[in-house]
DNA sequence: AATCGTTCCTGATAGC
DNA sequence: TGCTATCAGGAACGAT
């Protein structure tokens, strides 16, 4: 499940691969993954070149050469990955970008479809942005995220989710840093002391950063663009450790469900 | 304003 | 062994 971290880390890669190179060919293998008309998408693309790589909670942008944005989605299981053309192509690879003089591609695979992307003029990307996310986790400020909190009346752990609030937390990492900041999932926002928000605003700081540093989380799905993977899955401390004994104090993990999403938490450390 | 159920899809897992 | 049933998971959507 990419989160801020691993689409971070699939940006950086990115740049240092695919910037400035000029796109040959598009080969659509599934068109449901494109939120355009197909003819349309192709024209566009075709020919572009990209000029800039960027990331706005867990969008990533490719900013295209005639003034169009293409703005990529991974959901739960999407990869872009850079790659040989004679690497093995298998079912899962739903659209491949060839470049000018080169014989690598971009491939685009996701097995349980969900992601997506769509081409937009670059004054649209705005409107796009803010219609379905708030401002990323690394742009907010301590203030920024305690006037939210006391003014929502929100279960903690479903107001870190949601991306229209606050955009890059996922299930992973919201989960590990109510664990540091030993605040319970299904605390209140509204009722969260003071000195525990900025406790929470600077463990969520600290869990991106440090997972944008070990590569992100590979547990189920994600790679990084050269296939590599992530380290941070080694250092979890509660997230899907269910019954296993607290890293700190012992107690046994527990697992609630919050809005159908499974959230791991120390009981001990973290009181209601 | 907040929450809940449903939907998309398919690999993994459980139960028989 | 092989079958079927169930479930996870990000976010949009409609309903309450």
């Amino acid at each position: 499940m990419p989160e801020l971290p691993e689409v971070e880390n699939i940006v950086v890669d990115l740049r240092k691969r695919i910037l400035a190179k000029k796109i040959s060919k598009v080969h659509i293998r599934l068109s449901k993954i494109i939120k355009n008309k197909k003819s349309f998408f192709i024209n566009k693309v075709k020919d572009s070149k990209i000029v800039d790589i960027q990331r706005q909670g867990k969008f990533i942008i490719l900013y295209l050469s005639k003034d169009y944005c293409l703005v990529i989605h991974l959901k739960i299981s999407g990869q872009l990955l850079y790659l040989p053309s004679s690497h093995p192509l298998d079912k899962y690879t739903h659209l491949i970008f060839e470049f000018k003089n080169s014989n690598d591609q971009l491939r685009y695979r996701d097995v349980r479809q969900f992601g997506y992307m769509k081409l937009i003029n670059r004054s649209e990307l705005d409107d796009f942005l803010s219609s379905h996310i708030g401002p990323d986790y690394l742009s907010i400020s301590s203030q920024d995220f305690a006037k939210v909190l006391k003014s929502r009346k929100r279960i903690i752990k479903s107001l870190l989710l949601d991306q229209k609030i606050f955009s890059g937390l996922g299930n992973i990492y919201a989960t590990e840093a109510l664990f540091q900041a030993k605040i319970h999932p299904k605390a209140i926002s509204s009722v969260i002391k003071d000195v525990k928000i900025k406790k929470l605003y600077y463990a969520i700081q600290n869990v991106l950063r440090k997972a944008i540093h070990l590569g992100g989380s590979s547990i189920n799905d994600y790679l990084r663009p050269d296939t590599s993977k992530g380290r941070y899955q080694q250092v979890l401390k509660v997230y899907q450790r269910k019954g296993k004994r607290c890293r700190r104090c012992g107690a046994r993990i527990s697992n609630v469900k919050i809005n159908n999403r499974s959230s791991y938490f120390c009981p001990e450390c973290q009181r209601l």
